[in-house]
DNA sequence: AAATAAACGAAACTAGACGTTTCGTATTGA
DNA sequence: TCAATACGAAACGTCTAGTTTCGTTTATTT
């Protein structure tokens, strides 16, 4: 996450003096800020709603973060962290499959929409981007790749592909709706998956 | 394009009376606003900015366009209308690919970078979203989805694709590597081309 | 119990951007 | 010449991010 001061309160025994921080607020803050990105984009979303709606001053905000986007990331990362598990069965390729659904699915609401917005800012905000992919993007593609060499060691899958491009392509799609602010179609994650799996040459 | 005023100048017999527009200044503005868009994403780029830059006032610029954004996108549609032209051949499959290599070598450039950028406004502006849409996806989806439908008919692709899938398919790394601001390597297009055409299964 | 260190709220403040408006000047057609 | 329009210069209003000040509150430490 983005905190200046020294944050994670070093240990739970050696406190330093003074006043504590208040964790009431800091939860009120990152709520208010997931709601306000529920409500509307980004840049209509200003500091002080922000520090009004979560009943806290602005300096208190400013003190424990250094801009708006990073407040606004850390809610949404607060928000969503328990997304996106997956449970290994004895068939990868179906495993791959369900896991893409999910996604998806999940990126088909509202935390879909949040999070093309975020990403749109990341690029004018170059450690929105970074945080986005050290903390979704990366550790997603990983997830998916590693079913994807699950599925080529169970022979599902061609021995010679590419993982990361397996992903991409599977993805894509996905990519393309959130980022042209397309709506993501119920069965996109299966006619994506269909055709990706099969191929589209004629006469195999 | 955007432009409040009746604009395209009715008919070139007749002529409203009084001063005509200055046609150095709005290529000057168009121009500016695109050589800005080179040099830093838009949100940095002022109007103020553009105006000087152009050698105009910001009251003339703002008396032909509505906003900001107006002016960078006519800028960028302006500078880059003359890309992706398709010379069909008798083997449409080809022709797909190298249609594909192009916008893949385009977008791998300052071109993608600044249409990554303005697509990422366009979550923050919903007419400049549009207009996107309009002038460069619509566009290059319909020529894609016809190259493919002549694959089809030769019999190269499957009968049963769904064009705009397969086009989803194919771009959606490109979209991939835009939204999240990566480098477009120089093989993605092909490896892409392979992969989608071979399909991902083990024994054909 | 007293001193200290830090968090908090309220509010003023700075700096900068967008977009508007005013006014005087320049350029065209009628 | 007159009317209509474009242009430049400059001031203006409004909004926002982020900072700073100051008095108050809550905790630890001695």
């Amino acid at each position: 996450m983005i905190q200046p001061p020294s944050n994670s309160q070093s240990d739970s025994t050696t406190r330093s003096p003074g006043r504590p921080r208040c964790e009431s607020s800091r939860l009120a803050i990152l709520k208010a800020a997931y709601d306000l990105l529920k409500e509307r984009p980004l840049p209509e979303i200003t500091s002080a709603a922000i520090a009004e709606r979560a009943g806290v001053s602005k300096a208190t905000l400013y003190r424990w973060w250094p801009s708006k986007e990073a407040v606004v990331l850390d809610g949404y990362f607060a928000a969503i962290d328990q997304h996106f598990e997956i449970t290994p069965t004895e068939d990868p390729l179906a495993d791959l499959e369900r896991h893409m659904r999910s996604a998806y699915e999940t990126m088909s609401g509202p935390d879909g929409a949040i999070f093309a917005t975020l990403v749109a800012s990341g690029h004018f905000h170059p450690k929105v981007m970074s945080e986005l992919n050290e903390q979704m993007n990366s550790p997603r593609c990983q997830e998916t790749e590693l079913l994807i060499q699950r599925a080529i060691q169970a022979g599902q899958l061609r021995a010679d592909l590419d993982p990361e491009m397996v992903t991409d392509l599977l993805f894509g799609p996905l990519f393309g709706r959130l980022m042209t602010n397309a709506p993501v179609e119920a069965t996109l994650a299966e006619r994506t998956f269909n055709l990706v799996v099969r191929g589209m040459l004629a006469r195999p």
